[in-house]
DNA sequence: TCTAATAGACAATCAGGTTGACGATCTCAC
DNA sequence: GTGAGATCGTCAACCTGATTGTCTATTAGA
């Protein structure tokens, strides 16, 4: 039996340890030359296909409206990080790619996450985060590879 | 060393987990006679103090305006889960109190996250789980008690 | 007793999302 | 071909939940 006090706690463990994480990691892409880039923004440059999305298709896989997507194409446009063009197949839509600093704040990304894991794994043992890791894994199950917030958490 | 491509999936874990947690626990109070009850008032409700707490401070401690909280505080009175009373200390201030409603939401939430995380801890083991939560605990380190989200994520 | 500070309400505003409607374009059955 | 209907992305209107600024009533303290 687990104390069923930590019923309560963990939830904030949870979203604390998320939220510190992203925080470092913003921090540090601020460091590194991307200072604009919220989460949102990351969020979206990872709906990005390798060959170029489709806005609609960013929107679907985020889980936001084709119109919110917009928005946010239309800022990460003007910030740099990707470039739109009409698809040549199809000119009702436009595919949107990842710029030269759109890949280098997702492989950023990347690094330093990968450092704060590692950082973090080092400060509690190897086998211990891979033990976290696979109780996380067991407790998201098979929930949607993007979470959608809006209007989730509140609601009157 | 573990292996980086964590690095990218953990944030993702964390938040998964998290709102999976969440979306069960306001399953379960929905059927237990809580429909109306959302995590943003299970949060304030959290914020109550067992002798009753102001407005103000219940607003500084989950890190929102009073007017935010003030609204929500409204909203908890209407659903039957508060009362309010002026502080016959300090006519300005109102106390505000959990009711008999408000106490059952609160235990029988205590009791559903105990259950999910026993049931979690039964799936992957409880010590596996207790590491994890060992984790989570290094990881979030001293962050606040309550995190505030307003405008984080987001942001143009 | 006068002055500064505080509790909470009201109003205006903002941000980030939503839905609805639209023109342009594509697909497909005929 | 061509006409009907679906789809892409934009524009506009709106909703929600927060914010800041302002106000009154009240309290605390010199």
């Amino acid at each position: 039996m687990i104390d069923p006090r930590l019923g309560h706690e963990f939830p904030f463990l949870l979203v604390g340890a998320f939220r510190r994480l992203i925080d470092e990691l913003h921090r540090e892409l601020a460091a590194a030359g991307h200072p604009d880039l919220r989460p949102v923004h990351a969020v979206a440059l990872q709906a990005i296909e390798v060959s170029g999305s489709r806005i609609t298709a960013m929107a679907q896989t985020v889980g936001v409206s084709k119109q919110a997507m917009a928005k946010t194409v239309g800022r990460l446009d003007e910030l740099g990080y990707v470039n739109r063009a009409v698809d040549s197949a199809d000119r009702r839509a436009q595919i949107v790619r990842l710029s030269p600093r759109g890949r280098d704040a997702l492989s950023r990304s990347g690094v330093i996450l990968a450092a704060l894991s590692q950082r973090h794994a080092d400060v509690v043992g190897e086998d211990q985060f891979m033990t976290a890791v696979s109780v996380l894994r067991a407790i998201r199950a098979d929930g949607p590879a993007f979470e959608h917030f809006e209007g989730w958490f509140g609601g009157r």
